[in-house]
DNA sequence: GCAAAGATCGGCT
DNA sequence: GCCGATCTTTGCA
């Protein structure tokens, strides 16, 4: 994906995000799986959003050059995967929620400790390890990184990308009325 | 300094 | 459906 892809609206990049693939290597393996739910976050309007109260140290990313990951750690024991996404000057960034799992399941299964397949990927913190995505790769820039990358997609002619509130998101009313969730309809890898 | 909440998951009833 | 795990970040005193 070329730098342009991610320097645009949150939103517009969450829903073209829908159908690519996210490839990883990891100690001589190769793990891919492709991206049927993602959520945006914005900035100063969005109170769900790390970046709503301005720059931190840990939501450096969503200011930055658009393109590089942000991970950060939360519930004591879960990582987040996101990819800054933005017009530069305003903070922005995508969610992943759920991939499909196509290649390198065997690695999977073992980083995530269970078999069924439909468990390995279903969630953002069940990617994460899967993926084996921690800290360690925050603020990675995905178009030039050689370990995490994203390759264009493509979707099938019966599926459908649909839209709906964001998944237990503080902020209220206002939060929940964007619809700035996005997901294949009917996928099964679909985190809800 | 400290207290509270958190973009979740898995196990249990 | 509910609850506990487990620890970082942040906001405020």
């Amino acid at each position: 994906m070329p730098r342009s892809f991610y320097a645009r609206e949150p939103v517009q990049v969450a829903h073209d995000l829908i159908g690519a693939y996210l490839v990883r290597y990891v100690e001589g393996a190769e793990l891919v799986g492709r991206i049927v739910e993602t959520e945006a976050y914005r900035g100063h309007h969005d109170p769900a959003s790390h970046a709503y109260r301005g720059l931190t140290a840990r939501n450096r990313p969503m200011f930055d050059e658009p393109g590089h990951t942000y991970v950060y750690f939360i519930y004591g024991m879960h990582w987040m995967f996101n990819i800054a996404a933005h017009p530069v000057g305003t903070p922005g960034a995508v969610l992943i929620r759920a991939l499909e799992p196509l290649k390198g399941l065997d690695r999977m299964r073992r980083n995530r400790s269970v078999e069924d397949t439909g468990e390995l990927t279903n969630g953002p913190a069940k990617l994460t390890q899967a993926f084996a995505i921690d800290g360690a790769l925050n603020d990675v820039d995905l178009c030039t990184s050689e370990t995490l990358t994203l390759r264009r997609g493509s979707l099938d002619p019966e599926e459908m990308v649909i839209s709906g509130p964001r998944i237990r998101v503080p902020g209220g009313e206002t939060a929940q009325e964007k619809r700035w969730r996005f997901w294949i309809r009917d996928n099964p890898f679909v985190s809800e």
